[in-house]
DNA sequence: CAATTAATAT
DNA sequence: TATATTAATT
């Protein structure tokens, strides 16, 4: 059992990537002028951030060694046709994104973004703005999301108030959704119901108004990686050498997310060093031949 | 319009 | 199965 309830945010930004952890990968997957279309630039954009709150967060991030890397050099001068033939055809309308599979990762930073944002303004469009995962929708945070909130609700019923490890109990837990959801530690905060007016200091400042605006081009990056096919299996990399994550003999294609970030600063201007956010592909599995979209290595924590 | 939720679809 | 999508409601 582990009690470092205690003080869980200042390990938050710890359990984040490191640069290294991510790879750097820069590949063009997509054809120059479907990448126009979408607006795709090169990846020379900073980390944007997840603001941090208010308590001082240091940020040591340890990443010495910065092994890995590289990007293939090798191109493949698309290998053509990647698709049976749409891929520059139509625009990124009716395209369709690959599922996203949400690894332990990617889940971790959706617990870190509703824990440090409260469960007030723990909402789907600002939570995905908190993640800044490139390739993530509203939609996809708010079915998380969904899933995610009864999974607490699941946990508050059987969980004595011990609340250790967090991890799954036995009884009336889908084994389904409580594999991921263990994965990550529930944030304190997260239990039980909200305050609706004294909580507990939990000092997030409320970005200002937020304000609704169109936003295809970021989710088009995303699509255009898989540039709409709707059955083909095309031949998309995988990178990581990590362990526990099974060799696919799949043919990889690596992607670097492109992390612009239309948003404006929040509240608090704090140092931020997010390492970029890798979006990787990930071939149909043999259960049908699903493409699906993979933001983060999979690995688990 | 965004969020929530239940039901449904893939 | 896990996630997406839809519809009804707030």
């Amino acid at each position: 059992m582990r009690e470092e309830h205690s003080n869980w945010f200042s390990r938050w930004e710890d359990e984040l990537p490191s640069p290294d952890e991510l790879m750097p990968l820069s590949q063009t997957l997509i054809t120059p002028d479907l990448a126009l279309a979408f607006d795709i630039q090169n990846p020379s954009n900073s980390s944007p951030p997840l603001p941090c709150p208010s308590p001082p967060l240091s940020n040591p991030l340890p990443g010495s060694g910065n092994g890995i890397v590289p990007p293939n050099s090798a191109d493949f001068g698309d290998s053509a046709d990647l698709g049976s033939g749409a891929a520059s055809d139509e625009p990124a309308r009716t395209l369709k994104r690959p599922r996203l599979v949400w690894t332990p990762q990617l889940h971790k930073r959706f617990v870190d973004a509703v824990a440090h944002l409260g469960i007030k303004n723990a909402v789907p469009k600002t939570i995905m703005q908190l993640m800044s995962v490139d390739g993530l929708t509203r939609e996809n945070v708010a079915s998380h999301l969904q899933k995610y909130r009864l999974y607490l609700k699941r946990m508050q019923g059987l969980s004595g108030g011990g609340g250790g490890g967090g991890a799954a109990l036995v009884g009336s837990s889908d084994p389904a959704t409580d594999h991921l959801f263990a994965s990550s530690p529930v944030p304190p905060h997260l239990l039980h119901s909200a305050r609706t007016s004294s909580d507990h200091f939990l000092p997030y400042v409320p970005m200002a108004t937020l304000q609704q605006h169109h936003h295809h081009q970021q989710q088009m990056a995303a699509a255009a990686a898989v540039a709409g096919h709707t059955q083909l299996q095309p031949p998309y990399h995988r990178q990581v050498g990590h362990f526990g994550s099974p060799p696919n003999g799949q043919f990889e294609h690596p992607f670097l997310a492109r992390q612009s970030q239309p948003i404006h600063r929040m509240g608090t201007p704090v140092h931020n060093s997010v390492p970029n956010y890798i979006e990787d592909l990930e071939s149909a599995n043999a259960t049908g031949g699903r493409k699906v979209l993979t933001l983060f290595p999979t690995g688990d924590d």
